[in-house]
Order: C-alpha cells, then sequence, then structure tokens
DNA sequence: CGATTTACTTCGCCTATTGAAGTACCTTTG
DNA sequence: CAAAGGTACTTCAATAGGCGAAGTAAATCG
C-alpha cells in the first residue's frame, strides 16, 4: 500500500489511455479514409481560430519538423481538404485554410471516433465529470509543464550514453 | 458550465496528455538513438514475465501487425537489443527475450511519463493521488472497453480491475 | 543597399506500417 | 497415419511519416 503503488497504478492507468487513444486514433483516422497524421493535422487547422495557420505554426503544435508538415499538406491539398494561400501580410507565410470538405470530414470522423468515450463521460454524475477533468487537467499540466522548451529534455547523468542528437 | 463544456474540457485535457507523452517519447528514444517503436518494443518485452514473449503477443499488445514487429525485431536484433529463440513447445514460435544490453537500454531511459510524471505525481496530497488514480482508471475504462463492445456504458459501480487487452 | 533572418519547399534518405503471399509447423479428422 | 486446415512467423512490395540539409523567396536589420 505503499506510494509506489499509487504511482504505479497511475502509471498503468495512464498507460492504457495512451495505447486506447493510439489504437483508437488509428482506426478512425482509417474510417475518413487518412492516416492519423493526416487526420490530427486536419484537426489542428480546424481548432484554431479562422482555421487559418501557418506550417510553422502547425509543426510547433504538432511536434514535428516543417519539412514533415509541408509533405502532408501537399497530400491533403490534392484531396481538397486543405488549401494554401499566401499571406498578404508576410508574403513568406503561407496561410492553410480548411475546405468545406475537410470541415466536413473533421465534424463527422472524430464524432464516430470519440463516441464511446463522450457517450460514457455524459453518462456520469456531475461530481464525476468534474474530477475527472480536475484529474486530467492536472496530469496534464503535470506532463507538459517542461515542454515549452522543447530541446534539452536529456539533463543530467541519467543517461549513459547521452548521445546528443541533432 | 453545461456538459459539451465539460466533453470538451476533459477531451482537451486528453489531447495533452497525448501530446505531451508522444513528443517526449520521441525525444526519449531519440537519446538512445532508438526510434519510438523500437524503445517501445524493448520496454513492452523487458516488461513481460521472464523478458520473454513472441511477436504475436508484442503485436497485441502494442496495436499493430505482425509484419511490423517482425521489421522491429530485425532492426533490434541486428544491434543485439533483443534476441530470437525458437520455441521448444512449439517450433512456429519465436520467442524474442531481451538482451543485457537492451536491458541496460531499458534501465537507462526512462519511460515517456516516468521522468516527469512520477516525481510530480509523488509530491501530490494522498487524496489527490487517490482522486487522480480513480479519474485515469475510469477513463481508461471509458476508453478500452472497446471488446465489451456491445455492454451499455458503464454503471457507476463497476469500476474495478476491467478487462485485459485483447 | 547588402547581410542576415525567417518561412517554406525540395531533396535524399531512412523508418514504420500494412496486406498479401510464402514457409514451416501444429492439430484435427477421417 | 496422412491429408486438410489452422497457426506463427517471415518476406515482399508499396505507401506514409519523418528528418536534416540545401534551396528560394521575402522581410528586416544596419
Amino acid at each position: 500500500m505503499s506510494i509506489p503503488d499509487r504511482t504505479d497504478a497511475s502509471l498503468i492507468a495512464l498507460r492504457r489511455i495512451l495505447r486506447a487513444t493510439e489504437i483508437y486514433a488509428r482506426d478512425l483516422a482509417q474510417s475518413a479514409e487518412l492516416t492519423p497524421s493526416q487526420l490530427r493535422l486536419l484537426q489542428v487547422v480546424s481548432g484554431t481560430p479562422g482555421c487559418s495557420t501557418t506550417p510553422t505554426a502547425i509543426s510547433m503544435q504538432m511536434g514535428v519538423s516543417q519539412a514533415t508538415i509541408t509533405a502532408l499538406i501537399d497530400k491533403l491539398a490534392k484531396r481538397d481538404l486543405v488549401r494554401r494561400q499566401q499571406s498578404q501580410t508576410d508574403r513568406r507565410q503561407t496561410n492553410v485554410t480548411i475546405t468545406a470538405e475537410g470541415n466536413a470530414v473533421v465534424d463527422n470522423i472524430p464524432d464516430a471516433l470519440q463516441q464511446r468515450y463522450v457517450n460514457a463521460f455524459k453518462a456520469l454524475e456531475d461530481w464525476e465529470q468534474a474530477q475527472i477533468i480536475a484529474s486530467l487537467e492536472r496530469v496534464a499540466a503535470m506532463l507538459d509543464a517542461q515542454e515549452i522548451d522543447a530541446s534539452p529534455i536529456l539533463t543530467a547523468g541519467d543517461i549513459s550514453h547521452s548521445a546528443k542528437v541533432r
């Protein structure tokens, strides 16, 4: 009944969540005939105010390189789910906007994906919902607190062969 | 706060968790000169009793196909981090075991969640830990009840340990 | 204006992933 | 026991994701 037990219990639950979500996301994306990355990009764009962002912003939000975003946009643009538009204020920038078709995909698919969770969540008691939100936000804060500074995660001598990549 | 707001809030928190974990896992794997998938496979093997399991079991646990596992094992075996051994009881089976080097890697690279999360979690009050565990387990149950497909939404009492995954 | 920085794209290369086909091995059944 | 069928894994070919480095165009600095 020690503290480590509790830590383990929470870690196990977290891993279950991560795994279930990952597999779920894969199935969902497939049901939209998209890959998981493509769907994520679509969701990111649709989730920004005005549904318009730049590749750089997307890459930071998704945690991948710009080059990767370019490739993803290429594929989505070919299917007319997003569109490129040169910015008027800064012509180096490309604004990526979601199309009507893209929005349709985002609106329909996530619903199907998260339905199980959403329904289950809605069925909970008020206090339980509140508690879950509080807990999840707490965990999220613990996990991504340090992440703002994305580079040197490997600090001290924990790691034997600390090969600095890059 | 309306019900939909709460659902959204919980989903947003969930996504923050997923994203933070994913990005962190990538960095960690890179520090070991592994890819995220390779590291995960290593962790899966090292986490099984006897540190020995089969490709099929791994593929189910990781949620990817057998073919993928074969490719991953090939790469890890080439670096002598895992080893293949034909099973004696059923010679169709291949037992995958972790080597000393593989174990060293796993030991030195903290689990994606560990380093960031564990310390913060340990620092919490007792009641908070308990609440977080309860909430995470609830969420995990809601998410990975995929096999219990037909069952209606979990009723409020029976949150004890639910199904082993596939 | 030239030099530097910023925003993207292009390129070459590698890894992940899959479905389908192939191989070796168990198990069933007539 | 031998054919038939199923299981466990590998191989193959093809597509996607992802990265760093180099390239281009545009803004900004001095």
